[in-house]
DNA sequence: CGTATTAGTTGATGATGTCAACTATTGAGG
DNA sequence: CCTCAATAGTTGACATCATCAACTAATACG
């Protein structure tokens, strides 16, 4: 089933966590429909630290979509006042995006409602939780 | 950030797997692509296994979202000879649907190409590796 | 300069996703 | 048995997501 049968737990693992990335997927369209958000919409405003300023070509290949994707979903967060595009001062082809004060808070409760509440987490152990932060860590960074 | 600072561990952990799948959610197109799917086919077409039969309303629950939504999916990768429909026998209101012998090829390569060369594993070493697949795995059953 | 490249937009098109309305079937009570 | 509510799936209308090709404006380089 697995490309290299060499290292089979890298094999599992990654099973384990494309598996995880697939519930996760299910879940995504709820908790951003209480935020009023699609997910597509999500993944762009955490992309957007507040006070930052990102040019939307790199939004969009974060995204790994075409630009003219980006477009579409900076005109709709942008009509509903949550970011701004503005002209960079270095080279005037490109828009840097920001989030707004507005925006800034929606992202915020983003945020913690993707993060909270684990459920599934307290069947480990504090110790067990630790080793998964620990190792997480180093596959995330 | 998190809603239960009691226990910091399994708010990160938790915060690391999200992040982990939005990153997994942006390469999941390109990967889809190469089999001519849509994400939401693949997500589709990894709920069923081979030689199994799912109701259509079992699909909706799997990928939280609509009835009518899957019936879309179900028509276009229908149309490709990768499923089939069937009336069930218990109850004539539900369709059962299940993979024809191309649909399950495709649907290994699927699983081969998705968990196929995690290259950012190799950075764990192999003890941390089988620790992760223990940790993983009691979260994911 | 002139020409190629890059950033972003626009328009066309197909896929995803929701909702409301509909059909067919099942199931429960009278 | 008959009615009536609930359920499974489909259909149509509509907004969003996502790609591609064609376009504009600005930059970069020879």
């Amino acid at each position: 089933m697995c490309a290299k049968p060499k290292d089979p737990h890298a094999c599992e693992a990654w099973q384990l966590l494309v598996q995880f990335s697939f519930t996760q997927r299910a879940s995504l369209p709820a908790m951003a429909a209480e935020l009023e958000l699609s997910p597509a919409q999500c993944h762009l405003i955490n992309l957007i630290e507040p006070d930052r300023q990102v040019p939307m070509g790199q939004l969009a290949g974060a995204l790994s979509c075409d630009a003219s994707n980006v477009t579409g979903l900076v005109d709709r967060l942008e009509s509903r006042g949550l970011i701004k595009r503005s002209p960079s001062a270095e080279d005037r082809r490109v828009k840097v995006i920001s989030l707004t004060p507005l925006g800034a808070t929606l992202r915020a409760s983003l945020i913690e409602l993707m993060t909270a509440a684990p459920p599934t987490l307290a069947k480990l152990s504090p110790e067990d939780q630790r080793a998964l932060v620990r190792l997480l860590r180093r596959l995330v960074e």
